[in-house]
DNA sequence: TCTGGGGTCCTAGGACCC
DNA sequence: TCTGGGGTCCTAGGACCC
């Protein structure tokens, strides 16, 4: 049967979604009319750009890039700090308008979704213009724009809704995939990436029709599954539903990580920061409901250099000690005492918590876990700094780093 | 104070088993 | 005595997305 999908994307939304909430509290300029962008901290090194106005993107600015970078390119550029409190307001403004188009939503992150369309023409009308009565409620409604894009599948949907900003609606049917969607540079394909283009340039593939064309052996020989991924892709194959609900499908792993605001260069301050990671790491998977039976731990040198250790568990788990246990053997095993600037840790392999609960004996963490218990009631009661470990008081870092709610997973390869 | 933080999936190599 | 070969599990690292 055809499919009818529609993918929302928010326009530049941290920023529009700044700017308006500016104008609400009676600011005379629009942030998205001016070369502005939302970017981090660069006192404590979270300067990255990640959101840009159209006016930015007229001086190259780039989201992810470093901020003073992005200064250097437009001196008189506005930067704004990220609101990610209210980003998920908006976020849920917007789904709560898409409900009343089809139930079939899928939340991809928090300023995208997919909307399954197929059948609902009969009652609401023809796609396009009801695209652009989307389009125009959240306008209205909410003050902000998105791009609608409307095909047969996600994946083209998605590549439709990619084509011309800001607030447009446009198709990439099967029909129109050579004439709108392979004309385009192969980088602009979804899953084509900072490490694949490079690659496909190298073998004289250079825009998604070329891509389209080239020999489906010769992707499998060179990109293994990858490059059968990638030559669907470019040819407009996707069977992949749209999953209601958030994100994708059930979580896989919860992790947390940070950049400290200065180098860690001793392993008492280390264990700090790793136990305020394993802190909320560790509550999230008790809401959530499992247990880990993978720890993780990853680090980043001062030289920005990248490395991770894991372990698999014979009995799952989820107090805070237990993992902060693992996490410190873990951290022991790979730290020769260079520098650290990232530290992150990620719980992975989940298991329902009736299925082990026997083996908790084991490690007599019974007592912890209800000593877990109680202090997550008292957080979730209190505010989640109403208990804190004495080890973090002036110590300057944060006892709990990360956040508690995964409000938006995001998305997987598989569309 | 120049480069965040949350995810998923894939692959290669080694250990181990039959 | 010449070293095969399939399968599974585990780990580290890399790719991609927003």
């Amino acid at each position: 049967m055809t499919r009818t999908i529609m993918h929302i994307d928010v326009n530049s939304a941290f920023l529009s979604w700044t700017a308006v909430h500016m104008l609400q509290h009676g600011s005379s300029i629009d942030l998205r009319n001016i070369p502005s962008i939302i970017g981090g901290n660069q006192a404590t090194r979270h300067g990255i750009v990640l959101a840009k106005s159209i006016p930015a993107k007229g001086f190259k600015i780039q989201t992810g890039e470093p901020v003073f970078q992005a200064k250097q390119k437009c001196p008189n550029l506005v930067v704004m700090p990220p609101d990610y409190f209210l980003y998920m307001q908006c976020s849920s403004a917007l789904s709560e308008i898409l409900q009343n188009y089809s139930d079939k939503i899928q939340l991809f992150s928090i300023d995208e979704c997919f909307l399954d369309y197929t059948g609902i023409e009969k009652i609401l009308g023809e796609p396009i213009k009801v695209a652009n009565q989307i389009r125009e409620q959240i306008r209205k409604e909410l003050g902000f724009t998105v791009n609608i894009g409307i095909s047969t599948n996600k994946l083209l949907a998605k590549m439709a809704g990619d084509l011309k900003k800001p607030d447009m609606t446009h198709t990439i049917y099967p029909e129109e995939i050579s004439a709108k969607m392979w004309p385009l540079p192969v980088e602009d394909l979804y899953m084509v990436g900072r490490a694949t283009a490079p690659k496909l340039k190298g073998m004289g593939i250079h825009t998604i029709g070329d891509l389209a064309n080239t020999d489906i052996e010769l992707l499998k020989y060179k990109f293994k599954s990858w490059g059968l991924m990638l030559h669907a892709y470019a040819n407009g194959i996707d069977e992949s539903p749209v999953h209601p609900g958030s994100g994708h499908t059930v979580i896989k792993g919860i992790g947390n990580s940070t950049t400290v605001y200065f180098d860690v260069i001793d392993k008492q301050t280390a264990y700090k920061v790793l136990l305020s990671l394993v802190e909320t790491v560790s509550m999230r998977l008790r809401f959530s409901g499992f247990c880990c039976s993978v720890v993780a731990v990853s680090l980043k040198t001062d030289e920005l250099i990248s490395s991770s250790h894991q372990k698999k568990l014979m009995t799952p788990i989820d107090c805070t000690n237990a993992v902060f246990k693992e996490v410190k053997s873990l951290f022991d095993e790979m730290w020769r005492g260079q520098p650290i600037r990232q530290m992150g840790i990620r719980v992975s392999d989940l298991y329902t918590k009736d299925y082990i609960q026997l083996s908790f004996f084991e490690e007599n963490w019974d007592k912890q876990r209800r000593l877990d218990k109680t202090i997550d009631e008292i957080r979730i009661k209190y505010g989640s700094n109403a208990v804190i470990r004495s080890s973090f008081l002036w110590s300057g870092l944060s006892p709990l780093e990360g956040g508690v709610v995964d409000e938006f997973p995001v998305m997987s390869s598989i569309l």
